[in-house]
DNA sequence: CCACTGAGTTCGTTGACCAGACTCACTTTG
DNA sequence: CAAAGTGAGTCTGGTCAACGAACTCAGTGG
């Protein structure tokens, strides 16, 4: 690591996760690669991260395999950030967490949920889901659903207004290319 | 928070989760704790973290209601760290993160794996057990196996010593009370 | 009385994080 | 063709947390 975050020989393997995945924003970089985000000024202003730290966080996990870099355009060479299959094998540990933070260090309501597509149940604490009795549904099987809040002021960038919807994780916010305008979920109702 | 470590307003169970167990160290403070590791001096010597970063973190899980402090004298008061309901909680997120880090970040095997005690099959990838058909064991119910590695140099620290054997989860490092020695693990070869 | 233990606190240095300004290669608009 | 805009960065200076080492302090054991 070039950065000074690394943790000596602890004997474990979650020293190794820790330090791919450890470091501040690095874990909701991930998140919201899920979610759909995909291009350096997508993450740069829905997660209100200095621009430095998001180039350095953005090289590391792209360096250790996490994410991938794919060409979405070639004049001016510019990059997707896409999980790899070592990304998506976070999803476990991810989910667990958050289901973990809407529990035990939240005292609202969690804005959003995560079920299974094929059934609409929700994904329990394992991320299987209890209706369908699957152990581990993948990624690309789970519908991510929002739930207005009136009381929280509601985010003014265009990523946070794109992800307040319900769709199924991994889907781009931005319509595939050419136009790369944001997609409007499965809300048709902004012109 | 009184550090400079919270997430904003981000809209996510995740970032709340992140400001109490996202901080350097934290969570390998919790895994310790898992093992069994119950004292300042001994998350210090195992974890090799500066004194002060150590007091700081103890202080916030403590603050968050992961960890409790439980007095195991009185004379010059000195306090044992345990996890409390919302700590065991971090099981499951813990054990996925483990395991991808042995997965997808770490070339050697794992020098540790986790089994359930009543059958002894190692656990999934969710934290269930394959064997029994259950979903999520408690950490209670958890056997932690230890394979010695010849490359590894050792640990030097008595607290790598004692946790370098098999034992069940939560179980102390420390005999109980009054003589404060280290637990030879299944072992009974240490005089 | 002295050394030791456990659990910290204090301090100076190093390094990471932050916000904002600047760059640069293009593209689009007037 | 010039001016403005876009996307993805780099640079810079200040602040704050982490680090390692030394010090404190209450109580105990020899």
């Amino acid at each position: 690591m070039a950065l000074g975050t690394d943790y000596a020989q602890q004997d474990c393997t979650l020293a190794r996760a820790l330090e791919v995945v450890g470091e501040r924003w690095s874990l909701l970089i991930v998140r919201d690669a899920f979610y759909g985000v995909r291009r350096f000024n997508d993450f740069l202003v829905h997660l209100d991260i200095p621009r430095a730290v998001l180039t350095a966080r953005l090289a590391a996990l792209t360096e250790a395999g996490v994410l991938r870099k794919e060409a979405y355009q070639q004049s001016p060479p510019r990059y997707d950030y896409v999980l790899t299959d070592a990304g998506l094998a976070l999803w476990p540990p991810l989910h667990a967490l958050m289901r973990w933070g809407g529990r035990y260090a939240s005292q609202d309501e969690p804005t959003r949920t995560f079920h299974h597509t094929d059934c609409g149940a929700r994904l329990d604490m394992t991320g299987g889901c209890p209706a369908c009795g699957i152990a581990q549904v993948a990624p690309a099987d789970v519908e991510m659903r929002w739930l207005p809040d009136a009381d929280r002021p509601g985010r003014a960038d265009q990523v946070a207004a794109a992800l307040a919807t319900t769709s199924p994780l991994l889907r781009p916010v931005r319509a595939a290319a050419g136009s790369g305008a944001f997609a409007g979920g499965d809300d048709p109702g902004n012109s």
